[in-house]
RNA sequence: GGCGGGUUGGCGGAGAGGUUACGCAGCGGAUUGCAAAUCCGUGUAGACCGGUUCGAUUCCGGUACCCGCCUCCA
């Protein structure tokens, strides 16, 4: 069995990977907060524990890993979308609008998220679902002295966790000199944090020991995490940026409610997304999801490619120019299966994806087993697309597949047929319309009348369609400059 | 102020103490009616200054610059 090895964000080490239990490997992976579409930066973690995901299920078995990302649907930012929605005239109360606002929410990033060729994890859990642990984990805090009671919050006593700051390298002392931490009068210490607080009439609340209210934003995590994994497993990642604080409070959470537990005993981490080489942010005009990516035209694939072609732990740079380079790498690799006559349809695909039965390529498994190394793994792609024999088109295809690159949703069967289904307008009509016109082309060249040969040629061309002269006869596929307007009147 | 990361050829981007990364672009050639596509060949880069070493882009120290986190954030 290959050897997985993993940098380890808590002793920022590479380290050998050995799950507690080899029979149910098991992760957990922050996932959004549901308020608005998933924009790049959401992606990015999606992606990568994705791979380590199908990278965890090739080794240990498709059935022996149980991967957990949840929804955070209770947070005081939807809260706030949903006030704004009001304000513009929404009639529906808070709660309301809250359940339709998660819940299309989810359902954007479900689709935006299937676009970029991520597997669904084992649990996608909503916070909400698990109100009744997160009020029985406070309550075991507070009974071993780890958190109090403060005017109708309950807040955790950093000091009550001798380790605290131990994942992201700071003291208390540290973060204290940095003085931006908000001090509320119910807190003792600065950097205390919330576990509970009130919630006013309209907002969402529950019932507690401690009166109506809500969790804080760690909480939750702890109380997934061990409801639906245990006290200790094996894998916990997510965005560098939640290192601290999340990270850092639901560690302190989870171990002073399980002293006899480890929590996580690896910690992930994936780098930032910028744009253009600067951060992301919605001042700079740089801010955008991945449905703006796909409606621009960019498929789900080539957003993927960019997004591995970068070493997770390293800042990812998307680029107009990369996604240019991602998708002539990609049309070269699925025209290279297309012509190798494997089984490429939605039927095929689906299975290759859900049982191993086209086997990857061993380096491209051991450059993932590399902490992920994505890049290597595409640079051997290269070096296999190159060959034409059939062991190394069936590790090609079963190394896409691993890395997602190509699955069920990837339009290849209608690709196959005439390149059209990539933009996903495949149109019986128009493949007729240039399969004629290629004929025809034919025709005058066996005439030896080039000028009509290179008239249909460049008028097939400016539509961007482009045109291959095999030995065996013409090949056509549809180029990134597709536009089949430029079609209309031609005859 | 505290903590952490980065700096590789025209561009993107890896690994490895000493042997070609890889891709894109470029250049040369094959092929082609001309192209496109394809194939073959081609690039000795590693911010700067020291140190360790027979030998460093790869290890150590320093300098410069860039970036992230410390506040909601993936």
């Amino acid at each position: 069995m290959v050897t997985i090895r993993l940098h380890n964000s808590k002793t920022r080490k590479k380290e050998d990977f050995a799950p507690i239990d080899p029979e149910n490997v098991r992760m957990y992976v922050c996932g959004p907060t549901v308020y608005d579409r998933a924009h790049l930066g959401n992606a990015r973690p999606v992606v990568v524990f994705d791979v380590l995901f199908r990278l965890l299920r090739h080794v240990y078995g498709a059935d022996h890993v149980t991967y957990v990302r949840n929804f955070t649907d209770v947070d005081d930012k939807i809260n706030a979308r949903a006030r704004e929605m009001q304000a513009a005239g929404d009639a529906r109360d808070l709660n309301t609008i809250i359940r339709a606002l998660t819940d299309e929410t989810i359902d954007w990033f479900h689709q935006d998220m299937d676009a970029l060729g991520a597997a669904r994890p084992t649990r996608e859990p909503r916070a909400t679902e698990y109100i009744g642990q997160m009020i029985a984990m406070i309550g075991t805090l507070i009974d071993r002295g780890c958190a109090y009671v403060e005017q109708g919050h309950v807040l955790f006593d950093v000091h009550s966790y001798r380790e605290y700051g131990a994942l992201s390298g700071r003291s208390l002392e540290d973060m204290i000199a940095g003085a931006r931490v908000e001090t509320a009068p119910y807190k003792r210490d600065p950097m205390d944090f919330v576990l509970w607080k009130p919630s006013s009439g309209d907002e969402p609340g529950w019932p507690s020991p401690w009166g109506r209210g809500r969790p804080g934003w760690h909480i939750e995590c702890s109380a997934m995490a061990d409801e639906l994994l245990g006290a200790e497993f094996d894998i916990h990642g997510g965005g560098l940026d939640l290192q601290f604080p999340h990270h850092e409070n639901e560690i302190a959470q989870s171990c002073c409610a399980h002293p006899d537990a480890g929590f996580a005993r690896y910690w992930m981490h994936n780098e930032m997304v910028q744009v253009e080489g600067k951060k992301m942010s919605k001042s700079l005009g740089n801010f955008f999801t991945v449905r703006d990516l796909l409606e621009q035209g960019w498929p789900g694939e080539v957003i993927r490619f960019v997004m591995l072609s970068t070493h997770y732990r390293k800042p990812m740079d998307w680029t107009e120019e990369k996604a240019k380079q991602a998708e002539i790498i990609l049309r070269k690799w699925f025209d290279h299966l297309k012509n190798s006559h494997l089984d490429l349809s939605v039927d095929s695909l689906t299975r290759y994806t859900m049982e191993p039965c086209v086997v990857p390529d061993q380096m491209i498994i051991r450059a993932l087993a590399d902490d992920l190394n994505t890049a290597a793994a595409i640079s051997r792609l290269h070096e296999l697309a190159k060959r034409n024999d059939y062991e190394s088109i069936n590790a090609f295809l079963g190394s896409m597949v691993l890395l997602g690159l190509i699955g069920p949703k990837t339009e290849i069967d209608l690709l196959s047929l005439s390149g059209v289904g990539w933009l996903g307008t495949y149109d019986p009509q128009l493949e007729k319309k240039v399969v004629r016109l290629l004929f025809d082309r034919q025709d005058a060249r066996k005439r030896k009348d080039f000028s009509r040969a290179d008239e249909i040629r460049d008028a097939l061309l400016s539509a961007g369609i482009v045109i291959e002269d095999r030995p065996d006869g013409p090949e056509w596929h549809v180029g990134p400059n597709f536009d089949p307007a430029k079609l209309e009147g031609l005859e």
